[in-house]
RNA sequence: UGCCCAGUAGCUCAAUCGGCAGAGCGUCCGGCUCUGGACCGGGAGGCUGGUGGUUCGAAUCCACCCUGGGCAACCA
């Protein structure tokens, strides 16, 4: 099953594609889109890495009408001491099974080591590497902590010549483990611990599983996987949101070892938000641990979140892709619940499970009116009449059958309408049945019950039109097949048992496994070994591929059917939303309460000098405490708004457009003197919309054209067409022309949505290129809907 | 007490670079039904983390604060 023939394009766009879509525009690329999953063959694959791999190559399949695709598995295998060929084929096998075809696109980080020594030995001639002989333990130590800056090791300064000679022993072998390193010359203080001067090479003398011993020295994460994207020509570098940090060592390592015409098309990172489900854990040595401590059965338990696990217990691969894609790719940190997934479980199931009948819990019935041997063939529907298919198979009606014991009652709540004393029920596809008898042990447990069908309701519709609440499944006790159901229960009985004080194995929920002796209908003989089926009212199943045996069947439970009766699994009752509810809201005042305790005095940070200019700011000029500390807290920043004033003295409009245009226009780390355009310009700006010469929109205009080339405000004004319009009759036909453009607007407006005023009005300003006179246009705007 | 990222419906996410706060799931009610499933229809659910500011207009821009997460491995 392909992947693109499932959600709509726009249902599935997320900030990533919006990148894609942007790049292609501006041919960044060319028509490329090329993008990797680049997974260390040191564990296996679970549900977090299907989002990875349903990102990459679903971007290989959404664009591949409109570009050049392609997603390539690599085989980040750059630490000999975790890896081995018996991951690689796991994970290849994982992706083969999820869908994907990588095409002749296999590549492995570990041929490219040779390119990996060359790119180092330019680092070190353009001094931009060194070889440091400092021990493990004192690296650390020089590299400081988050809040003090590091100290420049000894040998940082060592020549071209002497770097260069040490590296080459490194990798001749001549130096035990540890005894140098190779590291980038960066900045030892930098508030970026990882642009401390980042280890690229460590002497590690261990046998590599692809290139044996050919090796001693192997790069580290955050030098390799840039080159490895580089190398490959990566477009689109995707990861997961720890790796954000590592980025400003990716674009280094990019600007230091790419030639300058390399630069513009190189690969960019781009980080996404990694799956996190509810009652499970996901991460390598948590699932290693629960192998090894034999708490689990192997990595293909089905109770894991392993592909080989999800495999095992019978998920299809489509639902995993439609989950991930569901989920969504944003920058923000989730949980998803549980219930998200059962539900893409189901909803893919559904109408491709035939249906048949099968006793969990069996409790005995007998039929008194019914023949000793005598066997009713019922042809009975694999399908409900919802779908569009209509196979059948046999189901046999014998004198003695089963029954769910759940299914039976004898105290019956009022909303229980199955089956109970002197009450009538239907058997599915069969007869409508009355209980009369119930039969019990010594100990009072029911064994069996007794009672009549009504030979007239074959079929199991009755010719009077009646028709009982209650519908049941049931299996022929001389025909049907006994088998094993395996039942599967979250994992852990907490949300996030990685997340808490005691270990995680406490919170193993204890019937995550449920094994049961049942019976089942003959039919399933004639079904495909590996077919999914729909056990009637219980959920979708399918025969284990590893233990069950045309004599022993035995069945995995894939997801159980929703069941709006009875207790709610997930506890989303009524009452749990209300607490939810509750408990947001208290979070939200006491966030309220303490981020205004919080608030600190925004001249508090000034130094003396600073504090000088503050003062002025204020008293003489009469800025707010806010602007004036702003201002006066960014040295530049403030000579520039002194220099603005002497072209336009209106310090409190120049104050505004300093901290709340200004300012945010210089976030990318651009300071005022890189600005295109001086202050008298700027000046100029604020005065042409102070003085009502232009709108603060056309303002807005004419500013990100100085932030681009710079120029004379006044020349980008008339070049636009930017004065503003005062003329009320010229604004008074643009204004019926609008509301004579969109009458639904207005008859909901005048219906009561004023909150479409701002549509309106952003009509009006689209409309006049954002030079009408906003009051002015508000109140005709007014005038006329309100009349 | 450094740097980075993120806070929108119970959950997962949207909101065309400042102009109508929406969708799916969940929940509730109704319909249909030989599965308490599926399907169909409808409803409820929001101070867009907070406070100020800029603006005719702020989820979006500015400042400060709050909350959560990440970063100080010779792992990736």
């Amino acid at each position: 099953m392909s992947t693109s023939d499932s959600p709509t394009p726009d249902t599935r766009s997320n900030f990533i594609y919006d990148i894609i879509e942007e790049d292609l525009e501006a041919g960044t690329y060319g028509d490329r889109v090329v993008t990797r999953f680049p997974p260390e063959p040191n564990g296996y694959l679970h549900i977090g890495h299907a989002k990875s791999i349903v990102l990459n190559f679903g971007i290989k399949h959404d664009y591949a009408d409109r570009a050049d695709t392609q997603c390539h598995l690599r085989f980040d295998d750059t630490n000999p001491e975790t890896e081995s060929p018996e991951y690689v084929d796991s994970i290849k096998e994982a992706v083969r099974w999820l869908g994907y075809d990588w095409e002749e696109h296999e590549y492995y980080a570990s041929d490219y080591f040779e390119q990996f020594y060359e790119y180092a030995v330019k680092l070190i001639k353009q001094g931009d590497a060194y070889v440091d002989s400092l021990d493990e333990e004192e690296i650390r130590e020089y590299r400081g902590t988050v809040e003090e800056p590091g100290t420049p090791s000894p040998y940082r300064d060592r020549s071209v010549e002497e770097n260069l000679a040490l590296f080459r022993k490194m990798k001749a072998g001549e130096f035990e483990d540890g005894a140098h390193v190779l590291r980038a010359k960066i900045d030892m203080s930098s508030p970026h611990m990882i642009m401390r001067d980042p280890l690229l090479f460590r002497i590690k003398h261990a046998h590599h599983y692809r290139q044996g011993d050919d090796w001693c020295i192997y790069p580290m994460y955050d030098y390799a996987h840039p080159l490895e994207d580089a190398i490959e020509d990566i477009t689109h570098s995707l990861c997961t949101l720890e790796f954000d940090n590592n980025r400003r060592v990716y674009d280094w390592v990019m600007e230091h070892c790419l030639d300058e015409d390399e630069l513009p098309s190189r690969p960019r990172q781009y980080e996404f938000n990694r799956l996190n489900l509810g009652y499970t854990v996901m991460s390598k040595t948590k699932l290693r641990h629960l192998i090894e401590e034999d708490l689990v059965g192997g990595w293909d338990d089905p109770r894991l979140p392993t592909i080989s696990g999800l495999r095992r217990r019978g998920v299809p691969p489509r639902a995993i892709r439609s989950f991930c894609r569901d989920v969504g790719v944003t920058r923000s940190q989730s949980r998803v619940q549980i219930g998200h997934f059962e539900h893409a479980l189901r909803d893919d199931l559904n109408p491709k499970a035939p249906r048949v009948m099968a006793v969990l819990d069996p409790l005995k019935v007998t039929v008194t009116n019914w023949g000793e041997d005598e066997i009713d063939w019922i042809d009975a529907n694999h399908w409900p009449r919802d779908i569009d298919k209509d196979e059948t198979r046999p189901v046999p009606f014998t004198r003695t059958f089963y029954i769910e014991r759940d299914d039976f009652r004898e105290d019956p709540p009022d909303d229980f309408f199955r089956l109970a004393p002197g009450r009538e029920v239907r058997l599915r596809h069969a007869y409508f049945f009355t209980c009369e008898d119930v039969i019990r042990d010594d100990d009072g447990t029911v064994t069996e019950l007794r009672g009549t069908i009504d030979p007239d309701t074959r079929g199991a519709t009755a010719p009077d039109g009646r028709s009982p609440e209650g519908t049941l499944h049931w299996v022929s006790a001389s025909q049907g097949v006994p088998f094993e159901a395996r039942l599967y229960d979250r994992l852990f009985e907490v949300p996030d048992p990685d997340a808490r004080d005691k270990h995680f194995t406490e919170f193993l929920n204890p019937d995550s496994l449920n094994v049961r002796q049942g019976i089942l209908e003959p039919a399933v003989r004639d079904l495909a070994a590996d077919q999914r089926v729909q056990f009637e009212r219980q959920g979708y199943f399918w025969p284990d591929p590893e233990d069950s045996t045309p004599d022993a069947l035995i069945y995995n439970q894939i997801v159980p059917l929703r069941d709006t009766w009875g207790e709610e699994e997930d506890g989303l009752t009524q009452e749990e939303l209300e607490r939810r509810r509750r408990e947001k809201e208290k979070r939200k005042q006491r966030q309220r309460k303490r981020s205004l305790e919080g608030k600190t005095d925004p001249a508090e940070y000034l130094d003396d000098d600073q504090r000088d200019r503050f003062d002025y700011f204020r008293d003489a000029l009469d800025l707010s405490r806010n602007d004036a500390a702003v201002i006066a807290g960014d040295n530049a920043l403030a000579d520039f708004f002194d220099a603005a004033r002497e072209h336009y003295d209106a310090p409190s409009a120049l104050a505004n457009w300093t901290v709340n245009e200004l300012l945010g226009a210089l976030k990318d780390g651009r300071t005022v003197e890189d600005l295109p355009f001086g202050p008298d310009a700027f000046a100029t700006l604020v005065r042409l919309v102070d003085t009502d010469e232009i709108t603060t929109r056309g303002a807005d205009a004419v500013f990100d054209v100085l932030l681009e080339d710079g120029g004379a405000p006044e020349a980008i004004v008339d070049a636009h067409d930017l004065r503003q319009v005062d003329d009320t009759d010229a604004l008074r036909s643009t204004v019926h022309s609008v509301l004579d453009d969109h009458p639904d607007e207005v008859a909901r407006y005048r219906d009561g949505k004023k909150s479409l005023i701002g549509f309106f009005m952003g009509q009006v300003m689209d409309a006049t290129n954002g030079a009408a006179n906003p009051e002015v246009a508000r109140e005709l705007l007014q005038d006329e809907l309100d009349e």
